[in-house]
DNA sequence: TTGTAGGCGTTATCAA
DNA sequence: TTGATAACGCCTACAA
């Protein structure tokens, strides 16, 4: 033994097993198996028995045993860009809590936005034998996809709708959200209008609320000039440079659709550093509705998203399809535009 | 079969198990484990074959095969009080990055601030087998020591230093923080100072931000009272109803220490809708230097905690203990005060 | 260096 | 309704 020995995991030291408790209330393990498992076939008084036994001896199943018997780990893998910024934070607590209730417990990890990174989680979570998986966005590899095939258990794809149903997905319209804002702006007199987005490559939900802004602009005879464009990692610091390129802009626009309420609130920073006031001289709206943005002086305007109702419906689709229950594979919730104060009519020349 | 048949998981379907691949490679299951755990006793030839049919199959280890045989699930349980608020969601960040690098994936749960809830879920982490344990503060239930106890394994308790040092733990010193915060109102010439706090029960963090203030006021000869103390659960709304309380009581505080920036930014809100100008009519601090914090108008006043310290620490201790490596138990980082504008001297009567 | 064989703790299939 | 028994897929002695 010349390595330092990997702490000697004990291993089953005092922890009583199926056979224990079977020996304790004088039945086999089988029929431990079969109270602990809600079967019907089981007489009252023996399920009693076993019951008072399993707590005796403080019986906790073997979760590895039970997986690798029954082909069900009773965990659902998630997979997120981020936990910063509570922009999944609140999606993913909903789907963690809704998980809790009906018996499942959540793997989580994140890809930082790197979709090659999101593949390889995957794989461990396979290894590690989820029963299902929650991805955020439309966007994957294609090596993801075939994973999920080969696996062959229950996935959903969140925070967007797949409009061709060739995944199971649980969203809104991205593009409307934006699509929203712009009109609204539009609405206020605005006549150039630029953009501050995260990469598009890879992430549909940018890529939708960047043509959400478009499809808007067009409808008011306007485009988008590519000097108005500006594209950052998402982080409020990324997101005051960037701002700060759009300002420096030529013919400078009018108001800015940023992607989401981090991307806005840099924005806001960026003004405040720059002595531009908002809205007086620049309307600036974000996506998403986090507190983050609403607590912003003046407060953001910004679109609401269904990010609770997203993790809960995920949580409750997958638990159904893993019982053989029926429910909705492609779900779309409404979103909502919120003004506050940051959005008004462009100055006057 | 007259229930709707539980989605009959494909025992395992197509998925190729450690016998193909011997068999691929010509050569015995022992040698295909030994290859993929890099044991040293393999021929490079045989390690090279058995890589290739790995990969050629797309083999994939039966995690739960592996467990029950290796008593190691290469999990790590963590419970933290909520995902709302990014007040965790940074030290989770960093946990579950350092694990990963580690290959050690992340089961995550929130407890909502109940530790019975707490207790409950760390019995299911135990049932699905995880390795080790994080959890985030000091105080929890005897059960649940008592559960980590039976069970063996390490666990860290975070964002706490147990000065007892009866649990391994990584953390700041919390009273510290206010006790900082409270050193710099006093020193501007505040005497009626305020408190916004969680419940302290059950939550050692806010028992020890509180006495930090307790403390900064005794070293002036000043005390903390009763009518200026505030309770409310960790949210925005409640943060902001508590606040109107404080500014409606008599000898309204001319300071209020928040034990978090989601207070301090909700009492920010209060003052906003009743027109008490920060900070020239009142001075308010958080603690945690939040960007939700820095981003308000006037920016709060707050200290900077080792968050994402924190989870980096807990992986890699939990880590070397689970490979039998030498670690630091017990850590403390140091905490920064964060000066910004919403704190000033207080009004002249 | 490699193969053989047994068992980890549970659930599922039978038969009783 | 219950019990005996055989897997589940892998790791790890031990033997070769």
């Amino acid at each position: 033994m010349a390595t330092p020995e990997p702490t000697s995991l004990p291993p089953t030291k005092g922890r009583s097993g199926a056979k224990d408790v079977a020996r304790l209330a004088g039945v086999s393990t089988a029929t431990v198996s079969r109270v602990l498992n809600r079967s019907q076939q089981v007489d009252p008084a023996t399920r009693e028995r076993v019951l008072e036994a399993a707590a005796k001896l403080r019986y906790v199943p073997h979760g590895a045993a039970r997986t690798l018997r029954s082909h069900r780990s009773k965990m659902v893998g998630a997979i997120v860009p981020s936990f910063d910024y509570a922009l999944y934070a609140r999606t993913t607590s909903a789907l963690q809590q809704r998980l809790d209730e009906r018996g499942y417990a959540l793997v989580l990890a994140e890809h930082h936005y790197e979709l090659a990174a999101e593949t390889r989680i995957a794989g461990q979570l396979v290894e590690h034998g989820v029963d299902a998986f929650v991805l955020v966005g439309l966007d994957h590899e294609q090596r993801l996809f075939s994973l999920l095939q080969d696996y062959g258990r229950p996935y959903v794809l969140t925070w967007g709708v797949d409009g061709a149903q060739r995944h199971p997905s649980i969203g809104f319209d991205n593009r409307a959200a934006t699509l929203a804002v712009t009109r609204h702006l539009v609405g206020l007199g605005h006549r150039r209008i630029g953009l501050l987005s995260a990469p598009p490559e890879g992430n549909d939900r940018a890529r939708a609320r960047g043509e959400g802004l478009r499809a808007g602009l067009a409808e008011a005879g306007l485009t988008l000039d590519p000097r108005h464009i500006a594209y950052a990692p998402i982080s409020l610091a990324a997101a005051e440079a960037a701002m700060q390129q759009l300002l420096a802009a030529p013919e400078r626009p009018t108001a800015v659709v940023a992607t989401n309420d981090v991307f806005a609130v840099g924005a806001m920073i960026a003004c405040r550093k720059t002595g531009v006031r908002i809205p007086q001289d620049l309307s600036i709206t974000g996506v998403d509705n986090t507190d983050l943005g609403a607590t912003q002086t003046p407060g953001l305007t910004s679109v609401a998203t269904p990010i609770t109702e997203i993790g809960r419906a995920a949580a409750d689709q997958l638990v159904a399809r893993l019982e053989g229950l029926p429910c909705e594979t492609f779900q779309a919730f409404p979103v909502e535009l919120v003004h506050r104060g940051s959005t008004a009519p462009p100055p006057s020349e």
